[in-house]
RNA sequence: GCGGGCGUGAUGGAAUGGUAGACAUAUCGGACUUAAAAUCCGAAGGCCUUGUGCCGUGUGGGUUCGAGUCCCACCGCCCGCACCA
């Protein structure tokens, strides 16, 4: 008898497939085409096992739709460009396109032994030429349909290191490699004009069906269409007026000052004139310039003097403020503040002893503000106290429109929709990234490079010992003609974020050596992506700039009409956790230790105790990671993937344990043992046949509205369930063979390898990964009885076993014959009966 | 600070507003074995006064004949906040 022996079965198996060409896509017009997605990865230089769950998930279904007769799109590349092989070749030397290159071959190495449905004849990496050379010609493009531009934005400045630094790269407000306070500065960047579709990406939501709800959630929120008041306050002085928008007009009377970003042009005209300022200035531009570090930094203000009349009462004088938490990017830069319906005017005020005036209180509690602004959803109805529009008594809704109607009528002020979506920045200070296709001519200004003279290739001699861009001090990349006149020019030396690389690589799969971006005959084939599978953590910028793509590229003719929305269905898995193990050195610091180290809560080399902390993500710094590579070396593919799809719902995370591993292990063992007795019974058909057929047929059901449903742990406890129905079953051996080879092929897609083994054994026709999903039989699903549980008062008292399509009547006639209800209601009679068909009965005393 | 989500036995989790804890792990008991491993069979939310008992889905309220599920508030954890990918 065979062993069950992954070591030896799985490489046997990729081979079949790979000789049968299973994986390998080609357009085919007589069969439905399914395009299944997961996010690419990003080539850190090892797989890990939130790699293994996505992957694995994303193989369930395109093997699924394979054997529901679909033509499957399943590539798979990598997002190569990036700051990490530039921190590497910095930290370790080297090149970052060597690095990058060698970290895809050990990745690719590694994800092979899973067994991976992938078509890897689309592979490519975003750092190849003839990839990021498509890139430039998609820029060129939207260049050409005034999808580009550049204007100022602010960057996080190292005044150390005279570089310019990511988020990420700031910690606590200073430099990560210098410890310099950071400073936001300005600088001339390309954007791409999202904010062109800020109101199509909003509405086009509501057509999204199939993505999760609180990711298009998150994206409304993110777009932000707001409807407000915009108007101006004339200067007392003779300077031109200062143009507010306001979505709380209806607290104009509450005003108490004016704010100002720091960056709005007033604060700029007079800093030059003035050192206090200009030292304000300085102290409101620290700091990074992340949202949450803006909203979180101490508030600060400075009066600049300038006093506005209130559009109200030309008596009414209001001071102008400059204010650090004012966003010059949102609205106008400026705003007025009121203090009584918004905490952070509310501190503001309290800090610089501006006035506060209540405008309305709730229906019944009339407390002036004191340290907590009032501030009621604007659902909820308020009694005024300052009005001007008419109402005494409304919502704080109601009074915003009436307030917009009065101010249009008295022609002071306009209704406004505006967007917070800001247009998105795609330059990068940086080298391993895709060369921005401008040169720059003192004669022409900005010009576009020629087509024919893409790829602009990033050069080779560059060096990272010092910071900042490698581009910028080469001493001869930059040096070019102009495409206009020829004139000796400078090329652009910024790169493009690495957003828009992902923004358009799952169009580039379906024509992925194609002599343009894309090839529209295939594009109109397999575009969209019928099911993409990532992280949440990508639920807003990387969905939301590949919705824009998709929309740019269909304007330039790079994609259909249908494609304007990308994705058709979006599922976001959790992460892969596990327990922490730690212990305290000399000095009482934290050290952790790898899983494989430890053993029964002790160290395996020492004895000594561990500290066990609850899950976490996996990361390496903590230590709390189980390499694939290690798992698949000792259980298999087949196990690795049995469990990460076993334990938790996919959308949550999943814990990591070596005993749930060693599980799914033993199990698929059982399952292979099964098989073989199976194999070898002699048949005798029995009574019990139908029952175990009946089983079959739930199993097929159950198992398929899982997969269908991205119930896979569900799916998983069904086929549970079915083994141990076919282990325990008395039925004759050709319905045991029956049986057994429709469980091979209800977990093919979760243990591909382990089912080819057992369809080869039971005598399948070619290959499982090749045959036809099952189909369940209605008939044999129909059960004649059902018991419904009785409760008394909302609580179980007792059940009864009735005929299923048993009439309502007949039902509570039994329900009241019941002993535990005659007892209940001792000769009285119910206050009332619900009787749910084939659920429930409740009877309230 | 702002936006979004999650919270159920010892553990991972199941449950179209309708029997809470399916399925699995760990545990315990039994069979097989000289023994162990492997395998197979079985038990099991908590509590007590062992009953037709009480309690129980983060905490506190509410809606409902009925709430893990819907609503409100709070607590804790996670994701995102535009230059990490």
């Amino acid at each position: 008898m065979a062993r069950f022996d992954p070591g030896v079965t799985e490489p046997k198996w990729q081979t079949a497939w790979d000789e049968a060409g299973t994986f390998t896509a080609t357009r085919d017009e007589s069969r439905p085409k399914y395009y299944v997605l997961e996010m690419f990865p990003y080539p850190s230089g090892r797989i890990h096992m939130g790699h293994v769950r996505n992957y694995t998930m994303g193989d369930v279904v395109a093997r699924y739709k394979i054997a529901t007769g679909h033509n499957v799109l399943h590539p798979m590349g990598w997002d190569a460009f990036g700051m990490p092989a530039e921190n590497a070749a910095m930290a370790i030397g080297g090149h970052p396109k060597d690095w990058t290159y060698g970290n895809i071959a050990t990745m690719k190495e590694q994800m092979k032994p899973l067994g991976l449905s992938i078509d890897w004849s689309r592979e490519f990496a975003t750092c190849d030429p003839d990839y990021y050379g498509q890139q430039q010609a998609l820029f060129l493009d939207f260049l050409e349909k005034g999808l580009v531009y550049r204007k100022n934005a602010v960057v996080n400045w190292d005044p150390v290191d005279m570089t310019v630094l990511a988020n990420e790269q700031v910690e606590n407000g200073r430099g990560w490699r210098s410890g310099a306070l950071v400073e936001r500065r300005e600088l001339t960047q390309w954007f791409f004009k999202i904010s062109d579709f800020s109101e199509e990406l909003l509405d086009a939501l509501d057509t999204l069906e199939d993505w999760p709800a609180k990711v298009r959630l998150m994206q409304e929120n993110w777009i932000g269409r707001s409807r407000g008041l915009q108007f101006s306050f004339d200067r007392t002085d003779a300077g031109d007026p200062i143009t507010v928008y306001t979505t709380r007009p209806d607290t104009l009377l509450g005003a108490s000052f004016v704010g100002i970003s720091p960056d709005h042009p007033i604060a700029k005209a007079m800093e030059a004139d003035s050192t206090e300022l200009a030292a304000f200035l300085k102290e409101a531009r620290k700091g990074g310039t992340t949202e949450e570090a803006i909203e979180t930094a101490e508030k600060l203000g400075y009066d600049t003097g300038i006093r506005v009349r209130h559009p109200l009462n030309p008596d009414w004088e209001l001071p102008v403020w400059i204010a650090n938490f004012i966003l010059m990017d949102y609205g106008t830069g400026a705003i007025f503040g009121c203090p009584a319906h918004d905490q952070r005017d509310l501190d503001f005020c309290r800090k610089y002893d501006l006035p506060v005036i209540d405008t309305f209180f709730g229906l019944d509690d009339q407390t002036p503000v004191k340290t907590e602004a009032f501030v009621p959803p604007k659902t909820e109805k308020v009694k005024w106290i300052n009005h001007f529009a008419g109402l005494d008594v409304a919502t704080g809704q109601q009074a915003i429109d009436a307030t917009i109607d009065f101010a249009e009528k008295q022609g002071w002020g306009q209704g406004v929709t505006k967007f917070r979506l800001r247009d998105w920045g795609l330059s990068r200070q940086r080298y391993w990234g895709c060369p921005i296709p401008v040169v720059h001519c003192d004669a022409c200004g900005v010009v576009p490079e020629k087509k024919e003279n893409l790829p602009i290739r990033l050069p080779d001699d560059v060096s990272f010992d010092k910071p900042g861009n490698p581009l910028d001090r080469h001493p001869t990349w930059r040096d070019c003609s102009c495409p206009a006149c020829g004139a000796p020019a400078r090329r652009e030396t910024d790169t493009m974020d690495t957003f828009v690389d992902s923004s358009w690589y799952f169009a580039r799969f379906t024509a992925p050596r194609a002599e343009t971006p894309t090839d529209m005959a295939e594009a109109d084939y397999w575009m969209n992506v019928d099911q993409y599978i990532g992280g949440i953590e990508h639920a807003i910028l990387h969905l939301l700039y590949s919705r824009f793509f998709a929309r740019a590229m269909h304007i330039c003719g790079h994609l259909p009409e249908k494609s304007k929305e990308p994705f058709n269905a979006l599922f976001t898995q959790g992460m892969v956790t596990h327990e922490i193990y730690q212990t305290r050195d000399a000095n009482d610091r934290p050290v952790y230790h790898l899983p494989e180290d430890v053993e029964d809560g002790k160290l395996a080399a020492t004895g000594e105790a561990v500290e066990i902390i609850p899950s976490a993500k996996m990361s390496k710094s903590k230590k709390n990671v189980v390499d694939p590579v290690n798992i698949i070396s000792s259980y298999g593919a087949d196990t690795a993937r049995w469990f990460v799809l076993s334990d938790s719902p996919p959308e949550r995370d999943v814990e990591w344990t070596a005993a749930g591993a060693d599980a799914a292990f033993k199990h698929l063992g059982r399952v292979w043992r099964i098989a073989e007795e199976v194999a070898a019974a002699q048949d005798a058909p029995t009574g019990e046949d139908e029952a175990l057929l009946r089983e079959m047929h739930k199993a097929i059901r159950d198992v398929t509205l899982g997969v269908e449903s991205f119930g896979f742990n569900a799916a998983i406890a069904k086929l549970y369930a079915f083994t141990n129905a076919l282990a325990k079953s008395k039925a004759g051996a050709e319905a045991k063979r029956q049986a057994t080879k429709t469980l091979a092929q209800l977990m093919s897609p979760m243990t591909p390898h382990l089912s080819e083994d057992i369809w080869a054994l039971l005598g399948g026709e070619g290959l499982v990964a090749e045959a036809a999903w099952p189909q369940a039989d209605e008939a044999m699903l129909v059960e004649n009885t059902v018991t419904l549980p009785i409760q008394i008062n909302g609580k179980r008292r007792s059940e009864i076993t009735v005929a299923k399509d048993l009439a309502k009547e007949e039902v509570e006639k039994i329900a009241l014959a019941d002993d535990a209800v005659v007892k209940a209601l001792d000769g009285g009679q119910p206050k009332k009966l619900i009787v749910v068909p084939g659920r429930i009965v409740n009877v309230v005393i």
